[in-house]
DNA sequence: CGCTATGTTGATCCATATCAATAAGTGTGG
DNA sequence: CCACACTTATTGATATGGATCAACATAGCG
C-alpha cells in the first residue's frame, strides 16, 4: 500500500504502540482499494481473509436472514472492522457494504495473527479494542431489549448530539431508512417516532435535528452511562 | 484459594497454555467463595475488581433500566464472566445473580491485567475468548432483530437440543420466566409461543421438551450457522 | 399444610408492522 | 437544463404480534 497512508493507520489505537518492524511487516503485506458506493464488500459467511481498515467513506455492517435484513453498525474512518472474525479465523457474521465512495486498507488476517504472537503491545491493543467492541454490542442489546422504539430514538439523538459537540442543532448524517433498521424499526415507524418526540422539543427537518429543550428530552430519554456512553 | 480447584481452572481455555509461574501468581491472589441462590453478586455500574470464574452452580447475567429488567445470558461451569470489564478496567455493564448455590473463584482484575502483559499465551487465550464472546453477542443481536419471538423460541429449542446430545427429548433447565426474558418476551407470551409450536411437533410438559418431528421444526425455524452455531 | 412464587389462560389494549397512496428528492440521459 | 424514472420519506388505514391486566391453577418451600 502507498506509504502515504501509513501515518493515519499508525495513529489508530490498534497500531500506535506496536514495534516499528512489526508495523512495517503488516503494511508490506497489505494494500489499499477504492470502492464505489453501494458495493457489497463482504458477505456474511465468507472466510475472513483480511482485516479491513476504513480510511475514508462510510461502511454499513448488516445481516440477512430468511429474506429479512437489519443494519447493525456503521463504520467510519479511521477504524477497523471484523477484527473478531480475523482473530478467530472464523467466517464473517455480518455483511458489509459501502455507503459512499470508500478507501479501504486490507491486511491479510494471517499477518495480523502472526504479529499478534510476536508483539505484546499489539496484542494488548487488540484485546482492548475487542473488549470495547464487546461492550458496545452489549450496550446495544440492552438498548434493544429494555427500551421502546421511541426511547431508542430519543437516546440515539442524544448520543449523536454529544458526538457532534453538544449543540442544539446537528445533522443526522444517515439515511432514515437505515437509521430505522439500525434502531430496530420500520421506516414508517421511524417517521412516526420522530413526530412522537415533538412534545419533547425535538424537530427533524430533512436531515437536520433540532433539540429545543435539552432537559425535557433527557427527562424522557433517561440516558444511562451503562448504555449510552461511548467510552467505558 | 484451595489448591483442589487449580486443575479445574487450569483446564479452561483461558489458562491452559499459560506459564506455570504465571498461573500460580494468579491463583495466589485469588479466592473462592460460596453463595446461596438468588444472591446479587454484582450490580451493573460497579467497578470491575475481580474476574469471576464459576466453579459450580449457575449465574444469571441481567440488566435493568428504568424499572425494567432483562436477562442477557446464563453462565455455567466452568467458565469466566465479565472478562471485558476486567480487561478495560471499566464498570460492569451487567448485573449478576446466582440461580442456585454457587462456588465462584475471584481473581483480582489487576493481577489478570499484569499477567496478561507478561504471558503471551495468556494474552492469546484472552483475545480468543473475547472474540468468541463478541461473536456470541452479535449472533444474539441478529436473533433478536431478524426473528419473531416464535422463531426465536424454535431456534432456541434446536440449539438446546443440540447442546444436550440431539435426542428428541431433553430438559429446559431454565425457569420459563427467565427464558422468556432471555428471549425478549413476557412469560405469558412464552406460554403462548410454546403452544404456537405444537403444529410443528413440539411439546413442552413442565420442563421436558419433546421434539416429535425434527425436520418439520427445522423447516419452520430455519436455523443458521451464522446465528445458531455455538462454535465459530 | 398453607403460603408464595411461577405458570397458564382469557380478555383487552397498545405498539409496531404492513399495506397503500402520495410527495419529495435524487440521479440519469436526452 | 429539463423530463423521466426511481428511490426515499411521509401519511393514513388497517392488521397483528406482543404486552398488560386479571383470574386461576400449580408447584415448591418453609
Amino acid at each position: 500500500m502507498p506509504e502515504s497512508h501509513y501515518p493515519d493507520i499508525r495513529e489508530l489505537h490498534l497500531f500506535r504502540e506496536m514495534e516499528h518492524d512489526h508495523f512495517m511487516e503488516l503494511m508490506r503485506g497489505s494494500y489499499v482499494q477504492n470502492f464505489p458506493p453501494q458495493i457489497e464488500l463482504i458477505e456474511e459467511g465468507d472466510p475472513s481473509d483480511f482485516l479491513h481498515i476504513i480510511l475514508s467513506g462510510k461502511v454499513d455492517l448488516f445481516s440477512r436472514w430468511n429474506g429479512r435484513e437489519t443494519s447493525i453498525a456503521t463504520v467510519r474512518p479511521i477504524s477497523t472492522f471484523i477484527l473478531a472474525a480475523t482473530i478467530r479465523d472464523a467466517p464473517y457474521l455480518m455483511s458489509a457494504r459501502t455507503l459512499e465512495k470508500c478507501r479501504i486498507a486490507l491486511i491479510p488476517s494471517q499477518d495480523v495473527r502472526a504479529v499478534f504472537d510476536k508483539d505484546a503491545h499489539f496484542a494488548r491493543a487488540i484485546v482492548t479494542e475487542l473488549a470495547q467492541c464487546y461492550r458496545a454490542v452489549i450496550k446495544n442489546t440492552k438498548d434493544l431489549k429494555l427500551r421502546t422504539s421511541l426511547e431508542r430514538l430519543a437516546n440515539y439523538l442524544l448520543r449523536l448530539q454529544k458526538r457532534n459537540g453538544g449543540a442544539g442543532t446537528f445533522e443526522l448524517e444517515t439515511e432514515k431508512r437505515r437509521l430505522a433498521s439500525f434502531l430496530g424499526m420500520t421506516p414508517e415507524n421511524l417517521s412516526r417516532a420522530i413526530k412522537g418526540l415533538q412534545p419533547y422539543g425535538v424537530k427533524i427537518d430533512g436531515s437536520t435535528v433540532t433539540i429545543r429543550d435539552q432537559a425535557d428530552l433527557e427527562r424522557f430519554a433517561k440516558p444511562s452511562r451503562l448504555i449510552d456512553d461511548f467510552a467505558a
